[in-house]
DNA sequence: TTTACTGCAAAGGGTTTGCAACATG
DNA sequence: CATGTTGCAAACCCTTTGCAGTAAA
């Protein structure tokens, strides 16, 4: 991961993934990474659909639900009324946060200092014991406008 | 905000907020912002219904959605299919962020610590900048399990 | 008294699913 | 070949809205 070849890492991991759980890597779920790896920002299935017109939308969401599933993709999920999309992080190997636009709804990814994600992790692990709740993985997003809206 | 009587304070908040913008404030809107205001955690919509019974979903609906635009009511979504809400951070004078359990879509309230905070505004302001994005306030949750779901 | 608000029921809209045809391993 | 997968269209479900009646200021 995170290598000189993204894509085709992108494709290999969800190849991979998928036999485990013994699925097919079809056609169509080829193209959804492809998708997603080329995207330059987390894509709407809307926007996937109108990227590659052969898709269907009912099957986009069923393999995107299935890839989200095996820890292929990730799933954005804002005020903005439709789900986005991403190659999960242990796919692309980077841990990335999210500048969120309230008019739009557009993603952009960040990076933060990697000192600052440890304080943050160590800090999140705290709370969560406090709570007695197992932590998994941290969001942290920012909203604003972007430049097209502000 | 933030005093010794928050409950009477989010009223307070809420009928000015309301009265600003030449809305009144309402039988059923004391009590969305009572049940708030007493809620351990953000609520659903079902969840207020359930505790009023005598309130309607789509009055409910409405005056979230009024009180989301007076800046009384922050909404939070997650990828659990309901939305949740609680009080704004300017109303109960408390920034905090969330653990939100994958399994039921419980969601609870944590504080950082206050050096952590800065830095991470500090970073995400930059990373704003870098983005030509005009921030306006960051979201930190951590996924996980709760208690009752692991 | 004015006019914002409520409650009901129906409409909206993103997402999910049944089913017959199809393609993958 | 056996069975997982697709595409269509209908179903779902949370949310929004039209409208006539009600209540807040």
């Amino acid at each position: 991961m995170a290598g000189v070849h993204p894509i085709r890492e992108a494709h290999d991991a969800a190849r991979h993934r998928l036999a485990d759980a013994t699925q097919r890597y079809t056609r169509g779920r080829q193209a959804v990474v492809e998708l997603l790896a080329t995207a330059d920002a987390p894509a709407t299935i809307n926007e996937l659909l109108e990227r590659d017109g052969t898709l269907s939308q009912s099957s986009v969401y069923r393999n995107l639900a299935l890839l989200e599933s095996v820890g292929v993709v990730h799933r954005i999920v804002t005020t903005d009324e439709h789900a986005r999309f991403e190659l999960a992080e242990d796919v692309t190997g980077q841990h990335h946060h999210h500048l969120v636009c309230t008019s739009c709804g557009i993603v952009l990814d960040v990076l933060l200092p990697v000192a600052l994600e440890e304080q943050l992790h160590r800090a999140l692990a705290d709370a969560a014991r406090a709570h007695r709740f197992r932590g998994d993985h941290h969001r942290v997003d920012l909203s604003g406008r972007c430049v097209g809206c502000s």
